[in-house]
DNA sequence: ATAAACTTTCAATAATTTTTGAAAGTTTGA
DNA sequence: TCAAACTTTCAAAAATTATTGAAAGTTTAT
């Protein structure tokens, strides 16, 4: 397979991926678009590489930079501003847990642990069920938070030697 | 807090949380239901439960135990259908990495695979960084897979227990 | 102060996803 | 065989989400 066929069953690839996860689709493009670049990009390249209007391209360039996933470059004595995107795979990982952590596993747990609070008849099986189950949940995403916290902190190898290595 | 308004909270919060991860946001709410039912429930009560119409109820019943993370359950002498979900949140979990790897992230291991097959001008750093973005993913890709491997084999316990141990 | 170069905004439009509900299909028991 | 009870289908409608593009805004150089 030659590279420009490559690099769009990549984009492609991607998009696809993220879109199954809840990230807007052409977020997920421009992002696989910048990653394999290896000179930041103009605002005008990318509309033209993905076909997209500038506006969307401003846009989801904004949310990209607040994603922590690509950040901006001048070039001296130039006016336009260029993107580029952290290479580094892991660090990526860990941006995209820390923000969706934030985002939407420290709210969860803020309700669940509400949720905790519920009062009512204490021998209703409508209640021994909800309490258990939000118990469960609760007890799953804290574990889930705490591995992600150890995440956020560690080097690549260092998280991998030690998660592998303990499942043989 | 009251156990009625405890239930609808606990819904609209799976809901929104599995919109966010890319479910079906009544599709959720229909698991949420029948998680904290003690009692299987039929397609017309979780209708009325959820203001949902009859062949949405129906869809999203379908999905959910294509997932498996529901069941039909036939009742003694009746023709209805009941549908209960697993409590066991620890099998939940296991269920959708189960899924998901299968649905995401092997299809995306494969096409990362085609990918490192990409041929070209090795000096041209156009390929250089395609390279090295693609094998980058695929190894942490790996990685992931080769845990919820172990994920998925392993009890909750252990699991928790050597994870949580690793990372003190 | 002006104009060119560039970025941002946002109401309108388009695309996609979800939901409805009535009709068709199926199963069961008499 | 019939009809009641129940489930499934799917085209149309509604709701949601993403995109456009032109106008407004900003910055910089002269």
């Amino acid at each position: 397979m030659e590279l420009a066929a490559a690099k769009l069953k990549f984009i492609e690839a991607w998009g696809k991926l993220g879109s199954e996860w809840g990230i807007n689709r052409t977020m997920a493009q421009v992002h696989a678009l910048l990653l394999i670049s290896p000179e930041a990009l103009t605002t005008e390249e990318i509309m033209e590489n993905l076909s997209i209007s500038r506006g969307n391209a401003n846009m989801t360039l904004r949310d990209l930079i607040g994603w922590g996933l690509i950040e901006k470059q001048h070039k001296a004595g130039e006016r336009k501003e260029y993107f580029f995107a952290d290479k580094d795979v892991w660090n990526i990982a860990r941006q995209v847990a820390k923000e969706r952590k934030k985002r939407e596993l420290e709210p969860v747990l803020k309700v669940l642990n509400e949720l905790s609070a519920v009062t009512g008849n204490e021998k209703d099986p409508e209640l021994i069920t909800f309490k258990k189950s939000v118990a469960d949940i609760n007890k799953l995403a804290g574990n889930v938070d705490k591995t992600l916290e150890t995440m956020l902190k560690a080097e690549e190898s260092w998280f991998w030697g030690s998660v592998l290595k303990v499942f043989k």
